[in-house]
Parts: C-alpha cells; structure tokens; sequence
DNA sequence: ATATTTGCAAATAATTTGCAGTCGA
DNA sequence: TCGACTGCAAATTATTTGCAAATAT
C-alpha cells in the first residue's frame, strides 16, 4: 500500500503527501513541481505549491524520487529509481527513458571517489521529429 | 590565436569575447557566470554581468563550451569540449572531471534517435572528503 | 552611416523561507 | 495539548529582455 511506502521511509502519510505519492507513481512520467501542482489541485483544492515543494524535497531526501535536471531551468521528479538515463528532444521537448547499463560505464579517473548517483541526460532529436524533418526537406 | 577560435566559428573577436574566451581557457575548471564576471571585472571595470551571460549564450551556440548542470540552480561553463563527465562532490561541493568511454555505453533504446550532446553526472563523496569522514569517526 | 555590441535596470520565473494557522495523535 | 504539517506572501536568486548609448567597420 502507499502509505507503506512513507513509512518504510520515516515519513508521515499525510493526505496530501499520499495524493502526491499517488500521482507520481500513476504513470505521468516526469512531472514538474507545476504539472503536480496544477494537476491535484483540481482534486484537493486546498493543496498549496509550498507542500507540492516541500513534500519533493522530502521524497527525493527519502530517495523516493530522483530530480531530473534535463531541463534548463526546470526540475522534473521521476519516482522510477532504477537506474536509467533521460534523452530530452531538444525540438519537441519530450523526454524519453532510457535503459542504460551503468555497470559497463568505465570511470578510472574515480578510484576512490563514493558515487552516490549518476545521472545521465543525452539531448538531440527524436525519431517522430526527425521524421518530421525528412518529410519537410522533401516539401522543399 | 584566440580570435581565429572566434573567428572559425564566425563570431565576431571583440575585446570582451576575447577576455571571457581567454578566462575560459586560461585552466579555471568550471566557472560560474558569476565567476568569470567577479574575476574579469578587476580588470575589465567595464565589463558587465549581461555581457557574461550574451557571451557564454553565443558561445555554448557556438559550441564553445558546455553547458553544466550538475548544480542544482547555478550554470557552470566548460571550454573542454571532449567528451567527459562531471563529479560533483556533496560534501565540498567541488567538481572534479572524469574521463569516461561513451563509446561503451550500450543505449538499445536509443536507437532511431539523433543524439547531439550526452551530459553526464556523478554525486557523491570525494577521497579527500572519505578520507576526514574516516578521521573523525576514529575521533569519536 | 550603419550594424553590432554593450550596459543598465526592470522583468521573469523557479524555488526557499518566515511565520501564523491548523490539524492529528 | 503539542508537535508536525500546511499555506500564504515575501524574499531570494539566476537568467532574460527592452531599450538606449557606445563602438566598430
């Protein structure tokens, strides 16, 4: 259950904070602080930003979600904490997972550092967007 | 020369460009806006922040430097442009370079797209943070 | 002369913080 | 009741923008 989730990490499963938790983990990929916000607002009228910022702070400390920071200025919260890495479509804006072996990335420049987290952001153009690009060349 | 780098590039060398370009590769690691305007304004009392900010713009377009973000709200600029990551240390907040084989890294799900840049970020703790950790715990 | 570069100040926008009110055990 | 949770508004901070002045070709 979700409020399993909370407590198994210390965490108190307040109303909102479960509403919160639950639209994380019911599909939307990679929500920022608006789109949760703006979303479960409609929902739980009485929701404020502050909790919406405060109640993410506590997750990602907990290691419930992990900030993504593809975008420039914007961060995005993905409570998928498997490993994997984030491709941001630099024309359309969509952000893709990925699944990337991070075991086979070599690093022997950091013999002796503590890695904590690794995070991967690749950027470039996505497969409809190129397509998109072909068919408009062809236009010309 | 300096101003050929500019000039390959078409961008036009003017006396600013060239002091910010020059503080990029003078061997400072990652500067912030803020750093390159602090240190620059010594002797350049002319220079303003905005002109810091159009520069490094022109330039990371340009493909100059890189864009860095494992800071959570600051930009920092790197003029090494071959590939390699970041390591930020949680502790003292300094960031080391790494060199990493991107080659090596298996992306499956990736195939189809057009990959322009891969950012990649390491956190953690440093040796010479591990290593006062240790100290003070034997302390203890 | 004309286009580009520069600088100031104001605008923007995401996030944090202070503090007072409220809710739950 | 007491401490944790919540919400508003103000503060903070990095960055962008509009526009006028300076500069260069």
């Amino acid at each position: 259950m979700e409020s399993d989730i909370l407590q198994n990490r210390g965490i108190k499963p307040s109303f909102h904070r479960l509403k919160i938790l639950e639209y994380l983990l019911s599909g939307k990929k990679h929500p920022t602080v608006d789109e949760i916000y703006s979303e479960l607002v409609k929902e739980v009228p009485t929701l404020s930003k502050t909790t919406v910022y405060n109640t993410l702070n506590l997750f990602a400390k907990a290691g419930l979600v992990r900030r993504i920071n593809v975008e420039e200025h914007e961060t995005r919260f993905d409570a998928n904490t498997v490993s994997h890495g984030h491709f941001k479509c630099l024309r359309c804006n969509r952000i893709y997972d990925f699944t990337i072996d991070d075991t086979a990335m070599v690093t022997p420049g950091l013999n002796g550092f503590d890695i904590e987290e690794k995070k991967i952001y690749f950027q470039g153009t996505c497969p409809g967007c190129l397509g998109e690009i072909k068919t408009k060349k062809r236009e010309e």
